[in-house]
DNA sequence: CGGATTTGACCGGCGC
DNA sequence: GCGCCGGTCAAATCCG
């Protein structure tokens, strides 16, 4: 299947299905995307060419509104990419499954990581990325137990990790607008790196999510984003102006922790908006998503991140 | 004035 | 045990 792994590139070209909210370049379909600026180049493949982001969400497409999805998914997160031929040097996103125990291992080469850290060390180049297993999870994060919470993660021992996904994008700006509201809570230097890496919360009540920020060291026009948790809100939708893309349509459902739910998909419920509503507004800075893909990761895979051979 | 950001301090985990 | 590092806190500051 490694070969096979290209088909879940899909290059979106503009979907003027829409009027306004459409109007950028980008759009999604599944779990490994390439997002492409140019129009030039459409690639619809077997398992791909039914789905067209202007009549369905992505959380309904991973949901199962199209057929053969589950061979989708499964594909993409078991993924054995040779993505190395089709986009060397493009960075490969990465889900992170927590708590999961039966990781595919991704076999591959390309996409595998056992941790957001490893995701970045990919687009960094940083090897010692091993760290990532520090990671614990919040079930909830009240403000008012925040450190209480920190220690009571560590008391009861290692608690699963919320649920990450790591993404690269080629931005100017750091912080991308996924509809979401975010407030920065830290910042700081990330080794081998001179960019620093920015730590979000999101602003609703409640709600656990978190996302880390951080530039591509080789390559300073990638932003990685790192999204942990789940949002357990819709969308703002007050949003104003900036604040909100035109395409937040396809705001994700707020993730219940239905069972039926497989975290991968849910994981990929949690997608910024942008990534597959077709609405860009950063239209002054032209953020470019090269591409997506996923991959279910878990402790069990080795962050070994290949570096884009070449 | 309220909310967001900045930034140094602090804490816990991990490797040596 | 110690030092490094990632992640978070919270006071100060900024900004609309």
């Amino acid at each position: 299947m490694s070969e096979d792994f290209t088909q879940f590139y899909y290059h979106q070209p503009l979907i003027h299905h829409d009027d306004d909210h459409r109007r950028n370049n980008y759009s999604a379909a599944a779990a490994s995307i390439t997002f492409s600026a140019d129009h030039s180049s459409v690639v619809h493949h077997d398992n791909l060419q039914s789905f067209d982001p202007s009549y369905l969400s992505f959380t309904e497409f991973l949901h199962g509104s199209c057929t053969g999805h589950d061979s989708f998914l499964d594909a993409a997160f078991g993924l054995s990419p040779s993505i190395s031929s089709a986009v060397k040097e493009e960075r490969t996103p990465v889900v992170e499954a927590a708590g999961g125990g039966e990781t595919p291992a991704t076999p591959n080469s390309s996409i595998s990581s056992s941790s957001t850290e490893a995701a970045a060390a990919a687009a960094a180049g940083d090897e010692d990325s091993n760290k990532g297993k520090k990671e614990v999870a919040k079930e909830t994060e009240d403000d008012s137990s925040k450190k209480l919470d920190v220690k009571a993660k560590k008391k009861g021992g290692k608690k699963a990790r919320e649920a990450r996904f790591a993404f690269m994008t080629k931005s100017e700006v750091d912080h991308l607008e996924d509809g979401y509201r975010w407030r920065k809570y830290g910042q700081k230097a990330v080794k081998n790196s001179p960019y620093p890496r920015s730590y979000y919360r999101c602003t609703t009540q409640k709600c656990p999510v978190k996302k880390r920020v951080e530039r591509s060291f080789q390559d300073p026009s990638t932003v990685i984003t790192t999204y942990e948790g789940q949002h357990n809100h819709h969308v703002p939708v007050t949003l104003r102006g900036n604040m909100a893309p035109a395409g937040v349509v396809f705001a994700p459902p707020p993730l219940l922790e239905g069972p039926s739910i497989p975290a991968h998909q849910q994981l990929l419920a949690q997608m910024p908006q942008y990534l597959y509503s077709t609405s860009n507004v950063y239209d002054k800075d032209h953020p470019q998503f090269l591409q997506y893909q996923l991959s279910e990761l878990q402790d069990v895979i080795p962050p070994v991140f290949p570096k884009h051979e070449t």
